[in-house]
DNA sequence: CCGATGCGCACAATCGATGGTGCACTTGGT
DNA sequence: ACCAAGTGCACCATCGATTGTGCGCATCGG
């Protein structure tokens, strides 16, 4: 009397069907159609021929397991979860599509999710992929790496920082130093003496960008410049602050400096809100670096060389970390990207 | 003699803790746990003083529900999922942004995946997603509708396609022959007699592309210029192909057309490729337009005229379809952007 | 002809939360 | 003091799949 609210399956226009169903129809028990479906039928002495009904009736009733049951069961649910800042971001898209590629690759189901940089729902969005007990979470561009620790070990729960490091727990990241470093030196590259080369974006405050600073500052110095702490301006990664943050350097400077450090596309897109409104020329004597790539940016009216972070191997360093853990950060180089260079994700290549 | 598997909650070290657990702790029983902390105690009659122990209690012990128990029980899971075809694209990860946003609105769990376009990964994504029992599908960018449809009835989920409509379903698409439409009359305007404007990019199979080369054909041919097949490239959406395709044509024609019609960022993508080959007067004497919409690619060399297709709309009509469900299409008009012109999104402002 | 071995499978407990049902006790009325 | 109504909660079945255990039958050796 187990099953049996009355669900016409065979008709198919009702209720999705249930092992309970199978078995009623195969004359089998629930517990041999679990095992012959679930592929463990030969652990469970099922014998060849009851399992081939079974794969059959199971066919032509359109069966597919409840992976909601089975996780309960199972107390892991095959959901791995990513949290990240944007998915309108060409990094982090390119995280996601990496993290989804690699997840299924595993048989497993990723589930991202968008904090907007708001370490409130950050962890709001911690707690729900905690409670949906995924297997494990990759946290991209965490804003409060602490919190976040804390939360998982209570849940007992695996995770690993990507791109902004957390100390709690294993970290992938760009080598920020080391891409800032070759940034820089390319647009110094030539540079007449007396010049003052500026950084523009980001937040001091955070892991990345105090690399990248740390870099352009030695970088700057080591070739002779003179680099005082008005070139360095930290006005957050928005594209409206940084279109207010560069008219108001181009009305102090008179212009625009011969070279600029660029921490991030957004920012990219907040310079060029502005240029829209100044005269081609304006862009001619600067020197352009972008932390972060884009192919179309890669193409702007002006060069811009850029530092395309590679996602793919993020990622895959992730991964490594979830399955053989450590409480190592792994740095990932990026690569420097002349101006005019396109390149198109492996993911959109195929349409 | 339910529930004791040597669960040392209390330090916290252990797994996480269940309404069995509160329930022991605060001797309740696990019903009126669930009912206390599920908000239906005056329902059921709970006093308020014992719903208080047991809120602290829960407090306490970092309860939460464990959502795969709850999804079981209720037949729904509290997921909603949406498949689109890339993550890594400006116009599907802002519909992934959207709905995003719009679920969580709801209280709900955006689950978002990417079917890279293939028919088959497709289908068993939707697979996956019914039998985590998702309250509803979005699928935007599908490639073979009718098994989504198909897929979904025998399933009994709700879904609603976007961008790309199928015919058992409802759909909301842009309006495509419009926006198509208008970003012909503007390549055109002003154009000699004479000149031979092209069409590039898509499959002429999906309907998107078909609207819209249907719209560039009739107000091409009401402006008075010829139109022959071979002014239509569809050479599908793949950069590596638009690249191959755009060479072919400049071969054939000895350079570029007076108006070329983009119809996609991939294609776009595409030519900028083989455009890094060609001196800047290549690019000279051509209008562009794009179907699709870069806040970089607007502020290329060369000027684009640019659709932009409302997301936001899109995510918001797609919801209105599910909770009021009709076969209907929706039509949502986009964007005509003229040439350097800088837009970010709503989101990414934000960071 | 009998016990030992092994094969093929069924039974029942379990995962955590929910909701229908009903019991025990209190209060109020007469 | 007794019955009725009401209060506060516990008990148990249920969702669908997994898994430890053990029963019944067949085969085989002695």
């Amino acid at each position: 009397m187990h099953r049996d609210r009355g669900n016409h399956r065979v008709d198919g226009t009702n209720r999705k069907a249930t092992i309970y169903d199978i078995a009623r129809l195969s004359g089998a028990s629930p517990s041999t159609v679990s095992a012959a479906l679930g592929g463990k039928w030969k652990a469970r002495r099922i014998s060849e021929t009851t399992v081939n009904t079974i794969r059959l009736i199971a066919e032509q009733q359109g069966y597919s397991p409840n992976l909601q049951a089975r996780g309960l069961r199972q107390a892991r649910s095959g959901l791995v979860g990513m949290i990240i800042a944007f998915h309108d971001n060409r990094f982090f898209s390119s995280l996601s599509q990496n993290f989804e590629a690699q997840a299924r690759q595993r048989g497993l189901v990723p589930v991202i999710a968008s904090s907007l940089r708001d370490p409130v729902e950050e962890l709001r969005i911690l707690e729900t992929l905690i409670s949906y007990a995924v297997d494990f979470v990759f946290i991209a561009g965490a804003t409060d790496p602490d919190a976040i620790t804390a939360a998982c070990k209570a849940a007992n729960m695996r995770h690993v920082f990507v791109d902004l490091p957390g100390s709690g727990a294993p970290s992938v990241t760009s080598d920020n130093y080391g891409g800032a470093a070759a940034l820089t030196r390319v647009l110094l590259t030539g540079l007449p003496h007396g010049a003052r080369p500026h950084f523009i974006g980001g937040c001091a405050s955070d892991q990345a960008t105090s690399r990248r600073i740390a870099a352009f500052r030695a970088e700057t110095q080591t070739a002779g410049f003179s680099l005082s702490d008005d070139q360095i301006i930290t006005c957050g990664y928005a594209p409206g602050s940084a279109r207010r943050a560069v008219a108001a350097l181009m009305d102090r400077c008179d212009g625009l400096p011969e070279a600029l450090f660029i921490n991030s596309l957004t920012v990219l897109e907040g310079l060029l809100g502005h240029f829209t409104t100044l005269p081609d020329a304006a862009t001619e004597h600067t020197r352009f670096g972008c932390y972060d790539y884009d192919p179309f940016a890669a193409f702007l009216r002006f060069p811009v060389h850029m530092v395309r972070q590679n996602a793919a191997e993020l990622i895959v360093k992730a991964y490594d970390l979830i399955d053989k853990p450590s409480r190592q950060v792994v740095e990932v180089p990026p690569d420097l990207i002349p101006p005019r260079t396109i390149f198109s994700s492996p993911f959109s290549e195929q349409g």
